[in-house]
DNA sequence: AAAAATATGTTGAATTTTCAACAAAACGGA
DNA sequence: TCCGTTTTGTTGAAAATTCAACATATTTTT
């Protein structure tokens, strides 16, 4: 766990929690850590949730198949964030999404219960680690409002502007890198990737912006 | 008060809080309740979030609107239920949706801060609230991801299809009412009116459905 | 009960997206 | 560096959605 004590301090769901005491909690919860090479599995869609997952290296993907083969990009995950928490809580009985490592990454599982419910051993921070699990879901609610914010515009070109601006507001600068390819950005946008790259052409031409594989710049 | 007691203990926010305490805690905290006549505006986009708010009575919607015009409803809020908590909760500086009452209501708002934080008074269920904010936002994030299997679906018929069955679901029968008028169930689906109506009449044609206003039946 | 207003269904044309196929560019390893 | 692979860009045809306009049905008001 040592290798990962920078990361974890980040995590929101250990704010304010000493250093000894993560230590000694994540023992006493149970934690386990897991390896996974690029484009591995982490959760299969169907699978029963039970495990709350967090990126302590590399990235993971959260994505979903319909029947006609469309792959969707619901959100990428970086270290030091969580994924699957609101279904571990509830233990979901099939998994509506599936989690995939995007890169080469090591992830933790803590048992969705350990978190919620207090231990024996009575840590004290059973109250806190809820708080920060709501406000880390509080967060949660408020990129999927962005992200119903992008794929809600009709057009491939409005959706990739409001995507553009969200990512530029967040870097806070007008040039800045997305963690994306053109398809994932595709399957992200809810687009065909096609006709993604001819508007990112157009947009080039008309001056709105520049752009070079993953990276961005909005034009004033 | 008194008026709402049956709904407020319905309300996932007040689980496992006595009825006694429910009363006292809603003074102590300053709740206030409103009436808003049909079509009224509850919040106004880009409004300062620092309310909860709570459906009494009526319903309202959570909408959003893109320069081209287009409305876009994001969900129904039915009595019992909240509104807004995670803007509130973050204290959004404008908020990126509009709340407008879809029928008369009453709304009961409660201040965010005076949920999250422990009041002078030591009232002793402050937990158990931020437990209950907890498991309600991971609520909330599963029927994000809904909409999104939802609203992510290429074509009218497949992002319709997916509204129903998850509705017949919920439902548990086959038949079943849901919340929309054609308008509103377009700007839902995020699709074009006139080209949901053509295909709800190909699939009553199809016997794939059959349909009365804002009564559905789906077929074997 | 009639009239007005609103909601739903229908149609064809215009626009956009998707699909398929291929060219060009960038990348990674031998 | 060269070769094979992957990614990105480009194109035209097919499919789907949107738009505008109007017909019909339903609801509400007077």
């Amino acid at each position: 766990m040592k290798k990962f004590e920078k990361i974890l301090k980040e995590c929101p769901l250990f704010d304010g929690i000493e250093d000894e005491e993560l230590e000694r909690m994540l023992v006493c919860r149970g934690a386990t850590v897991k390896s996974y090479p690029k484009k591995s599995t982490v959760f299969f869609e169907g699978d029963k949730a039970h495990l709350i997952g967090i990126v302590l290296s590399g990235s993971a993907q959260i994505i979903q198949f319909d029947y006609n083969g469309n792959k969707n990009i619901i959100s990428t995950v970086m270290p030091s964030e969580l994924f699957c928490e609101a279904f571990a809580l509830f233990h979901t009985e099939s998994l509506p999404v599936a989690v995939v490592a995007s890169e080469n990454s090591d992830i933790m599982f803590l048992e969705a219960d350990s978190v919620t419910t207090t231990c024996s051993n009575n840590c004290g921070f059973h109250q806190r680690l809820i708080y920060n699990l709501m406000r880390n879901l509080a967060g949660k609610t408020i990129d999927y409002h962005n992200k119903i914010g992008i794929t809600s515009k009709r057009t491939t070109r409005d959706k990739l502007l409001e995507y553009l601006t969200i990512e530029s507001k967040k870097a806070g600068k007008r040039s800045f890198d997305i963690p994306f390819d053109r398809q994932e950005l595709a399957d992200y946008l809810e687009v065909d990737r096609s006709g993604l790259s001819m508007e990112i052409s157009k947009m080039r031409q008309e001056g709105i912006l520049e752009s070079r594989k993953n990276h961005f710049k909005l034009l004033g």
